[in-house]
DNA sequence: TTCGGGCTTTGATGCAGATCAAGTGCGGCT
DNA sequence: AGCCGCACTTGATCTGCATCAAAGCCCGAA
């Protein structure tokens, strides 16, 4: 553990796994040498709080390994799942001085942090880090928008689906695993954390993928382990069947 | 109506209404007048559609006087709105070939207009536009998650209190009219829409207004024009009073 | 091996909001 | 004035999901 923590502290830029979809993507040799300087990690056990709502950020930081999400809290105690941090994601905003959201490590997390300061001067010489991290934003919000049609019209099923097919297609991408036929899906998620991303209790979330599994559209290999036989059918389910397939 | 078009045609960014909060806040005179350069307007009558989804979009845009809203379908036409745009917000994505949402004129609506590849271009060039913007874009997704919130885990009630509340704050922040007693709002909404921002029907918003009437939360001074006596009351209603009053 | 505690499933019941169905009020047009 | 159309209100009923409650399952600790 402290060994692998070690390890990683000599990690090389160069060959880290998300070196070329996190927000140095863009960064030449020069510049990620410059980076590399202001770097350090950190690692969280699953369970574990990254941050508190309203805490002072004082650091900025990518999730290299490992699930961390983003939730909002209503006083008397309703919670609602805002974001799903897979490897690459930033955390964080620079020229912001608190957190907005609770993040919660949901595996075991690395994260590669930059102090804020050094980062934003770094990010005012630096266009390349500038540029990327406008494009991965963009690239939530059309995500967090998505997520509002889900949240506002889709049934309780359509919901399920859906974050089924999201998490097949994200780590089809991400582990580029193809299989053409049957397709195995880890959810990395309780059953409690579902339903607080679906906006949904746990109760009818379980429900719903039993009815999922009863009606042959997934198959339950263990609890947090499925598999789509026919991801079009899935698609179909989740109501929103825009493109047939996983991207490339 | 061709006068006014006429006049705006020629208007200076320099005593632009939104010249300080649009995506040009952060330019210099000389990067304003490289930009007045390649500007043009659009003007678009209320229920106009602005753009369609999946259209070729070779333009970007900020709204500088009206309403537009930004919104998804499913195909069996249940609808989401997704982004209110208001004065100074930004339309599009560089970047991005294809419109992701319906675009649509709720009231009339008059856009500042740039062809999107010499955009891009003068983007890259200038780096208090792409600051800027992603400012802006971190403040939407903001706003996105906050919504998500509202969608996944508030009562119709709550829900009307918090849009009351939002287009409260936005045009007071807008137009700085701060009584400080009871506070008048205009709903630049029709009942279908504020159902389609809330993921509810139009009859539950319906109901839901007279019952916030009928306790005294707000008073109906026209069908689209409110006002509030009690904002701390009506902060509570929304669930979260996270803070007690209009931002300065 | 048994025990205890998470996580999950399933059942019974209740209710908030959807759906279906009339109205009402108002501004514009003839 | 009288009529139409549209946005809105209100009522009656239905239903999907929440809530309350009780088991089942799995795993790690004693």
């Amino acid at each position: 553990m402290l060994q692998d923590h070690q390890t990683l502290l000599h990690h090389d830029c160069g060959d880290c796994a998300i070196r070329h979809r996190a927000v140095c993507a863009r960064c030449d040799a020069d510049e990620l040498s410059r980076l590399e300087q202001i770097k350090y990690y950190r690692s969280f056990q699953a369970g574990q709080t990254i941050v508190w709502v309203g805490d002072r950020m004082d650091f900025v930081a990518s999730v290299v390994t490992g699930i961390a999400t983003l939730t909002q809290t209503l006083e008397d105690g309703r919670r609602q799942m805002v974001g799903l941090l897979l490897p690459s994601d930033f955390v964080g905003r620079p020229g912001r001085a608190t957190a907005a959201y609770d993040v919660t490590a949901t595996t075991d997390v690395l994260m590669c942090c930059f102090r804020k300061r050094p980062f934003e001067d770094m990010m005012a010489r630096t266009p390349h880090i500038a540029q990327r991290l406008l494009e991965m934003t963009l690239d939530e919000l059309d995500a967090a928008r998505e997520w509002m049609l889900l949240l506002g019209r889709k049934t309780a099923r359509e919901k399920i689906a859906s974050l089924i097919a999201i998490i097949a297609r994200r780590d089809a991408s991400l582990n580029l695993r193809r299989a053409a036929g049957t397709l195995a899906v880890d959810l990395p998620l309780t059953r409690e954390e579902m339903a607080d991303y679906l906006g949904l209790t746990l109760e009818t979330v379980s429900r719903q993928i039993s009815a999922l599994k009863r009606d042959g559209v997934i198959r339950l290999d263990g609890k947090r382990s499925i598999s789509v036989p026919d991801f079009d059918r899935l698609l179909e389910e989740a109501g929103d069947d825009a493109d047939g397939g996983l991207p490339v």
